[in-house]
DNA sequence: CGCGCGCTCGGG
DNA sequence: CCGAGCGCGCGA
């Protein structure tokens, strides 16, 4: 037999098909190993045949790689051929995207497992009360014996490696056991939804689109949703992928998704380990589980029979792709629902004002959930006008109304969050004499201060440099820290309250793989005050004694220079809210900005999403804006300035030609410099259309493609969601 | 992507 | 004259 092999090497020079000898047991979409340019690499087996067309004697033999099954199943193979033909990108790219890491870099396959069991009698251990998670996972060994360490993790986050460190368990490596509990269904408990929930169940399975837009406010119970629909599946016989943002599988969601679905459900997030991983992703492909559930990339599940496929979050911006193949997972999942002719469900609160001109064109089905289910009204939303503050002499960076607040909270022992997308002491330091900012070596940015490590650091490529004690171009001792950041509040709050305990989280103190879950649990049972933080606080986290909310600078997205900006705005600031008033109190929420007239920040104080939208809408129709025209930016990178030119001057040529040819599709057509011209020491350089007709996009993906070469990588960005 | 080939340049 | 350095093309 010969196989046509795709190397996988992703490089658009071997990018072709090889013919290769191999024995009759070789089945398409199966890995091998390839000998190739005098070295063994791993390939792909796209397709068999009988007979080559290459010189016999030349042909090589492929070696199998003593998987199982073929690693990509037949819609994978399919799915990928044509993510292949869309996004011109390498097929060994493309083909990566379907299986864990693990699976092309580590050596052979593990099917050993880590299994836990108690060292010594539960009663002879010294735990803290408050490990409340050490305890429950050794209550649990305790009773059922020896468990395998990641099912005890995702239940207990962090008790398993807490526990070994006592030495109060012992960890074996032994080979997986066989779906011990494969038919164990999931508990028959019959879960009473709420009529909003069935309306919804019930349109999601009888409209006849595939699209399925469930929008409803934070608290309408949606995930009950989503879980009813995929229990639905299993007891169908079909499988399912659930989508989610990264950051929000927390502990709370995993123990949740685990107690309903136990072995059935695949949980892919980012504190697996490798071999974990990959074990989590063959019993999906196995057919042991049914569920995918995870981040992005779970999109590429190796699942057969697909029942029902749900986004959840849909807006969020993690769902685009930002490295090659620069997909987009709506469209992914869109192929993906369409060949399995299953449904597509999508949920938001805000949901992107893209999808919702689509639902409301009558294109998606749109479903509401307008009430809540406690029957709480939402956090009361303030406007703190900071103009007024300013002439008042506040120059602080916190309004009276919000200081107010916050007193009330601290005094009636609740909790506050404060929310500021910046991370660091200060954005930048600028020498006051001769105006010298400091910048990165390898980055066209200014360095932030990061007073807590004494150190510049870069934000971009993390490089970190000895603070300043001098200017060092005009010696001048007077350097000033400009653009205030989540340390800077901090320290700010442990001046104002000396008393109140302040803890952050921001992308500084959430290393380490339990990081985030050990701030939000040190939070959780107040352990301390106020929370300050960036991004990462506003999603998905329940903190009952939480009754204040602070925005300290609304504004900062708002005048990104984005024709998203307004949008981002309006959905960081629903969700932020969100965070406050979630047990019997109401909560408050005060929204900082200089800018109190802002129309978008209106709609969201009074959580008007379909008032936003309009406004919005009409907006971005009045400029020719995504959804009604696309964008597309062309970006040129490479270390070598002079091959990024020649790389960006050829594709230029070609798509000024696409424009000349086709006047009427094109709204805008530039070259420039990127606004970052350098990031870890690449230069970037791009051509930025606007497209009124997306029918020469395939074009333009082919010039890209023609124009890659080693030293220059040229990439086709569509409604990118940021220009930097 | 990684290798080897061959060309070129510079030092001894 | 020889070795290092680099650009180029090949791999089944």
């Amino acid at each position: 037999m010969i196989a046509e092999v795709i190397v996988d090497i992703a490089a658009s020079e071997t990018d072709r098909i090889y013919d290769y000898i191999c024995d009759d047991n070789i089945v398409v979409g199966s890995r091998v190993r390839a000998p190739f340019g005098g070295k063994i690499v791993p390939g792909f087996v796209m397709r068999l045949k009988e007979t080559s067309d290459f010189p016999p004697e030349r042909l090589k033999k492929v070696l199998p790689c003593g998987d199982e099954l073929p690693a990509l199943n037949a819609e994978c193979l399919a799915l990928a051929e044509k993510l292949t033909a869309r996004y011109r990108v390498p097929k060994a790219l493309t083909l990566r995207l379907f299986l864990p890491a693990e699976m092309r870099t580590g050596k052979v396959r593990e099917l050993y497992r880590n299994y836990a069991e108690l060292a010594l009698p539960i009663e002879e251990m010294k735990l803290a009360k408050t490990a409340k998670n050490q305890w429950g996972a050794a209550v649990y060994l305790a009773e059922n014996g020896k468990t395998d360490c990641a099912h005890l993790n995702s239940a207990y986050p962090g008790s398993v490696a807490a526990l070994e460190k006592k030495g109060y368990v012992k960890i074996t490596k032994e080979q997986r056991l066989r779906d011990p509990y494969k038919t164990v269904t999931t508990e028959k408990v019959e879960r009473t939804l709420t009529p909003d929930q069935q309306r919804a169940v019930d349109t999601i399975c009888t409209d006849p689109r595939t699209v399925q837009l469930l929008h409803g406010v934070t608290g309408s119970g949606k995930t009950e949703v989503y879980l009813t629909l995929i229990a639905k599946c299993l007891e169908e016989g079909k499988s399912s992928i659930f989508l989610v943002p990264e950051i929000s599988l927390t502990p709370q969601m995993l123990s949740q998704l685990r107690a309903r679905f136990g072995k059935n459900a695949a949980i892919l997030h980012s504190g697996l380990s490798a071999g974990e991983r990959f074990d989590e992703w063959w019993r999906l492909r196995t057919g042991e589980a049914k569920i995918a559930i995870g981040a992005r990339s779970a999109i590429f599940a190796p699942l057969e029979n697909v029942g029902v496929i749900i986004v959840d979050e849909e807006h969020d911006s993690s769902y685009a792709s930002e490295s090659a193949p620069r997909y987009n997972t709506f469209d992914v999942a869109l192929l993906r629902a369409k060949k399995n002719g299953c449904k597509l469900v999508l949920g938001s609160a805000t949901p992107s004002v893209e999808t919702y001109k689509r639902a409301q064109e009558g294109e998606f089905s749109l479903i509401r959930m307008d009430k809540r289910i406690n029957k709480r009204p939402l956090p009361e939303i303030i406007i703190a006008d900071m103009r007024r503050e300013v002439r008042r002499g506040n120059n602080s960076s916190f309004s009276g109304a919000l200081k107010e607040e916050i007193e009330k909270c601290l005094s009636e022992d609740k909790q506050a969050i404060l929310f500021l997308n910046r991370r660091g002491y200060s954005q930048t330091v600028i020498c006051k004499e001769c105006g010298y900012v400091a910048k990165c070596e390898a980055c066209d940015v200014s360095l932030t201060y990061h007073r807590d490590e004494g150190c510049l650091k870069c934000h971009y490529c993390g490089t970190k440099y000895n603070m300043l004690s001098a200017c060092p171009d005009c010696q001048g001792k007077k350097l000033s820290y400009a653009g205030t950041g989540t340390q800077r509040i901090a320290a700010e709050l442990e001046k104002m309250y000396p008393t109140a305990r302040i803890l952050r989280m921001d992308n500084d103190t959430t290393s380490g793989k339990e990081g985030h879950y050990k701030i939000l649990k040190t939070f959780a049972e107040k352990k301390a005050d106020i929370l300050v933080g960036t991004q990462m606080i506003a999603k998905g986290h329940d903190f009952p004694a939480v009754t204040l909310v602070g925005i300290l600078d609304a504004d900062m997205s708002l005048h990104f220079s984005d024709y998203r900006s307004g949008e981002r705005t309006f959905q960081l600031i629903t969700q932020v809210a969100g965070r406050s008033g979630r047990a019997e109190e109401q909560g408050k929420v005060v929204l900082q900005t200089f800018d109190p007239e802002n129309e978008v920040l209106r709609f969201a104080t009074r959580y008007d999403y379909e008032g936003f939208y309009q406004n919005e809408v009409s907006l971005r129709a009045a400029m020719a804006f995504p959804p009604f025209s696309k964008i597309v930016r062309v970006m040129v990178t490479g270390e070598d300035d002079k091959k990024c030119i020649e790389a960006l001057r050829e594709v230029y040529v070609e798509l000024e030609r696409l424009y000349t040819e086709n006047p009427d599709k094109f709204l805008f057509f530039n070259k420039m410099r990127a606004p970052i011209k350098r990031i870890q020491n690449k230069f970037r350089y791009q051509v930025l259309m606007r497209l009124c007709d997306t029918s020469v996009l395939p074009e333009i993906y082919a010039i890209c493609a023609e124009a890659r070469n080693r030293d220059a990588l040229v990439s086709v960005e569509e409604n990118p969601s940021n220009l930097s």
